[in-house]
DNA sequence: GTCCATGATTTGTCCAGACAAATTATTCTT
DNA sequence: AAGAATAATTTGTCTGGACAAATCATGGAC
């Protein structure tokens, strides 16, 4: 029984974590609601109990279980929607943050969302955003953030335009739509960088970084969601890679 | 070789990352360079591998090393102080962050600095600290934020006063000390909710938190240092546990 | 010297157990 | 009925293996 790919080469722990997700977001366990404990699920999914607890203690980093020895695991969210949420109420607040900032386009790209991605940023699946790659530097030219803009498709003409300003690109894709931004939510979320984010950031995979995603959201809907990779400039790793020795 | 305690409270893999944590520290083990091998280190400390992976695992997640399969464990910072550092240029900067919010003092107790909390909060190991638990609230009463300020002894007859208001503290704390804030150092890191910090928020223990370390510091040294304690306002299991269904 | 194949090293995944510790449910005593 | 002792349940810690996958070092062919 659900012994999918003989191959496997997403390991089982994942697979045991993407049943639980699904089970948890369709209300098959709710929210408060104790899971079945290791021993039961070692049964079902016909594993071994270390990889149960790998595959718990996954949902556990996204903050979705919660484990009390002795008591058992209990659900804490439905979704991994992120873990704190903050929101501004007016737009010179969000332009006045992104004034102060410089931001660096490296490539533009189209994509479809698909259901994870789009419950994620507020958007609907099958819809098509644009993707803006951007790098915020500092005065000595180190990466700080990586940002991804994600912009509906109706704004795709106007946003390489924009893109090239290093001035309020949020509220300037606003006005430019003629509409209003009635409020924003960000949520920010600790995670291991993976790899094109380590890559563009100069520094190792896995490295601690800060994923924000912000959302601005006008009367007719979203507008513009994205999400920034922060990180504490940590970048040892690559600088011994790369060899500085050499200079 | 290094087998302290024969009963064992303590659980042999924090041992390890401990003498793993001090040996960095120590600059036994440089940033930047390999930390010996899974197969070393269960040979040095005689235990399992998995008690090694297990003690790797949490110097992972404080962003202390960084594990490359194949390629072995890295360095990537020599003191977990703190994954992601901001900086504040300006007192005004500070006093409209504090206006905006209204802190709840719970208790004020005294401290006496050991030498891993002094490292942390910036002072001197034995130094004795006033320690201001509050709690900031919702205009609904729900708890957000846990506040834990450390304030040195000799701030310790004013800041029963000024800590009732709901003002700005830290610069009134500054300006009675006659002293000025030269610069603010904001360090944020995602941690699981110990259980002191999961009482006073009303959530579960080990639910996902961030916590925000603040130092003001003044010409003569640090002036104020700050614990914050934030989550994203999941209490679900604490609402289930203490039976809101009788009313 | 450059490129490529090979083998060694190292971490990732996984198993089948065992006992400890914390919590919860039960039973017994008063 | 209330409280205390006991038992059952559940997660935490740990062992000693095994093989896979990624990376790195070595050496040979060109």
């Amino acid at each position: 029984m659900t012994i999918p790919t003989h191959g496997a080469r997403t390991p089982r722990y994942a697979e045991i974590n993407a049943a639980l997700r699904e089970d948890i977001a369709s209300g098959c366990y709710p929210v408060g609601e104790l899971l079945p404990s290791e021993a039961e699920l070692c049964r079902r999914f016909n594993v071994s109990r270390f990889t149960v607890r790998e595959a718990l203690r996954r949902l556990q980093l996204d903050g979705m279980v919660a484990k009390v020895q002795g008591a058992g695991t209990r659900v804490l969210r439905d979704a991994p929607t992120g873990v704190f949420v903050q929101s501004y109420r007016s737009v010179s607040e969000l332009t006045q943050y992104a004034a102060e900032t410089h931001l660096e386009i490296i490539k533009t790209e189209k994509t479809i969302l698909d259901s994870d991605m789009a419950n994620r940023i507020g958007g609907q699946s099958g819809e098509v955003w644009l993707l803006l790659s951007c790098l915020r530097r500092t005065d000595s030219g180190d990466p700080l953030a990586f940002v991804e803009c994600f912009i509906p498709d109706h704004f795709a003409e106007i946003a390489p335009d924009l893109a090239r300003d290093s001035g309020p690109i949020y509220a300037g894709l606003a006005s430019a739509a003629g509409e209003a931004i009635e409020h924003a939510v960000q949520e920010s979320q600790a995670l291991p960088a993976p790899r094109h984010i380590a890559d563009a950031l100069e520094i190792a995979e896995g490295a601690p970084t800060l994923r924000i995603l912000r959302r601005y959201v006008s009367a007719s809907g979203p507008l513009i969601s994205s999400f920034n990779w922060h990180h504490g400039g940590d970048r040892y790793i690559h600088r011994t890679r790369i060899g500085l020795a050499e200079d």
